[in-house]
RNA sequence: CGCGGGAUGGAGCAGCCAGGUAGCUCGUCAGGCUCAUAACCUGAAGGUCGUAGGUUCAAAUCCUACUCCCGUAACCA
């Protein structure tokens, strides 16, 4: 089973379109993985202990459970709303995850991989976090920012990571950890140095936080959160799960395919920290998964921040654009990993050019002329002309290409691919002119011909769009009155998938042209 | 010399790992077409691929140095 994880989002506000991105893609992914006919199963939540919310709770004047619940409830819309379809949704306050977690911080101690020490150093109230030397500024005193700053001395249970630095070193260096895109795992390698030195505090006193899980053999501390939050990916896919739990079978999940990931928890948490833990638990090199780590949006170059004040919402754009531009637009314009710019104006663009432009419409001028010309009757397309050759190997180069990119998880590439096609086939009926032909009846079987080519042809890429824009490639299914091709694999996919004789239906825009509008005010 | 990324026609990007006519989308200009969502097609203008060297028959692509931009530096998710 396709096995595919998203990073658990902290509901402490509200989703940003950096999360959009992530579930989408992910969503995208498995989609993709079931129309080859793999079995997938995609797991997501929310990340919901910690002080951040906590103090959000605080500065609301709730209940930090309350703030939980309510919280999660925005997200959980939101994948519904722009089809996010997942199978397994973790939440970190459910009971079976910390009882999961609780075991295995049992086991880890039972093993020895924990300890208890105590450290003294500079505490920052304000930022409720130790403060080292780095912190310092150039005369070597801690700047202002950090408001009251106290010495202190805590006792908190800590993992050896150290321990694990040299096997995790190797184990990415052979790849047996696997990071894509490639130019992460340079940064990674030079990471784990830091590894080697440092273990990872993973408790923090009660009376400072006790929103979290407690530690089983010592309930003065609770988990960290991030202790907490990786092992989500396992106890909600069935690890050391209660008898009678609906959870799924772990071995048939564990080791995750892919975990996206954003670029900002890769290191330390997901490379490091991860690994480590999984390793102590006792997995080994080969049980270890895939991080596809990913960019992140921009707006005008600027990181998008609260303080900024330049969030963009998802749920705001789906209601004003459409949940499938938004899906095409957030696909599309970022590349293999790296960070894009967000910008409405090429959302609308691309909508309008790619989707309504060149494929809508390439659909609609074909059912319209084969409605017009043909009595909506599709002919047998297995002439052997020059022309109808090189379209059914434009086509075929189109899939492949799409194919190949879709495994690399380079979903912008894969649209480019068919988009590649649509322009062709808009060619194809231009050299043609179907619409002079049939001024001659003895043409008409030829025009049925040609407009049967691309029909077939927009049958073919509404079946690749599928992952990306699954509303879509329903409405296409639906106009060329094949709904049953939504249930077809690309392993099925041959020429044919109209065939002669066949009804199509009533032409509609599917991607109905987005009007330009005035600029924003900002 | 902390680490990583980036610099390609007006804009946004691909190509670089496995050197060999510089590609895509948008924009601009000029034609064509009318089946279609004022959509489609064709052609043109526009780039010494950040700078300076090097390797090579050949470099956007490999090597070296430099400049500028961005992100990030670890008990803080």
């Amino acid at each position: 089973m396709f096995f595919i994880t998203t990073a658990i989002d902290y509901p402490n506000g509200k989703p940003h379109i950096g999360h959009a991105y992530e579930k989408i893609l992910a969503d995208v992914l498995t989609r993709y993985r079931r129309l080859k006919g793999e079995e997938a199963y995609f797991l997501t939540g929310v990340d919901q202990h910690g002080q951040k919310m906590v103090k959000t709770a605080e500065a609301e004047g709730v209940n930090v459970a309350t703030l939980t619940k309510r919280n999660t409830k925005v997200f959980l819309k939101l994948w519904e709303k722009l089809d996010v379809s997942y199978d397994g949704w973790a939440e970190t306050t459910d009971a079976r995850h910390q009882a999961c977690v609780q075991a295995i911080l049992t086991e880890l101690e039972e093993k020895g991989s924990l300890y208890k020490k105590s450290y003294a150093g500079y505490y920052s109230v304000r930022q409720e976090q130790y403060l080292t030397d780095r912190d310092r500024n150039e005369d070597g005193e801690f700047g202002p920012e950090w408001g009251e700053v106290e010495e202190r001395e805590e006792e908190n249970w800590y993992f050896k990571l150290s321990a694990h630095a040299t096997w995790l070193k190797s184990t990415i260096e052979s790849d047996a950890l696997k990071i894509i895109p490639e130019f992460r795992k340079t940064e990674v390698l030079n990471a784990i140095e830091r590894a080697s030195e440092t273990d990872l505090c993973i408790s923090r006193p009660k009376e400072r936080m006790s929103w979290g899980i407690p530690l089983p053999f010592d309930p003065e501390f609770v988990t960290y959160v991030w202790f907490d939050a990786l092992i989500n990916y396992i106890s909600f896919a069935g690890y050391r799960k209660s008898d009678g739990s609906d959870f799924p079978e772990f071995d048939t999940l564990w080791p995750a395919d892919l975990q996206i990931i954003g670029k900002d928890i890769l290191v330390p948490a997901h490379a490091i920290y991860w690994p480590c833990m999984l390793h102590a638990m006792g997995f080994e090199a080969d049980e270890m998964p895939t991080l596809l780590v990913h960019g992140f949006w921009n707006v005008r170059g600027d990181k998008m921040s609260k303080s900024l004040g330049n969030i963009i919402d998802p749920a705001e754009l789906a209601d004003k654009f459409g949940v499938d531009t938004l899906r095409y637009y957030l696909c599309r314009d970022i590349h293999s990993g790296k960070d894009s710019d967000f910008d409405p104006e090429r959302l609308v663009m691309l909508f309008n050019t790619e989707l309504a432009n060149d494929l809508g419409n390439l659909l609609n001028r074909s059912i319209n002329m084969t409605k017009g010309f043909c009595n909506s009757t599709i002919s047998s397309t297995d002439t052997d002309n020059e022309e109808d050759r090189a379209l059914r190997e434009s086509l075929a180069q189109s899939t492949e290409a799409y194919i190949k990119a879709m495994n690399h998880c380079e979903v912008s590439v894969a649209l480019q691919a068919i988009n590649d096609h649509v322009t062709h086939c808009n060619g194809y009926l231009e050299r043609h002119k179907p619409w002079e032909m049939k001024k001659d009846e003895t043409q008409l079987p030829r025009v049925g011909e040609i407009l049967s080519h691309t029909a077939e042809s927009c049958a073919h890429l509404a079946l690749l769009l599928s992952p990306i824009l699954p509303a879509a490639a329903e409405k296409i299914f639906s106009q060329l009155k094949k709904e049953k091709l939504n249930k077809m694999t690309l392993n099925e996919l041959q020429w044919g998938l109209l065939e002669a004789g066949h009804q199509t239906g009533k032409p509609k825009p599917v991607f109905p042209r987005i009007q330009i509008e005035k600029k924003e005010s900002d």
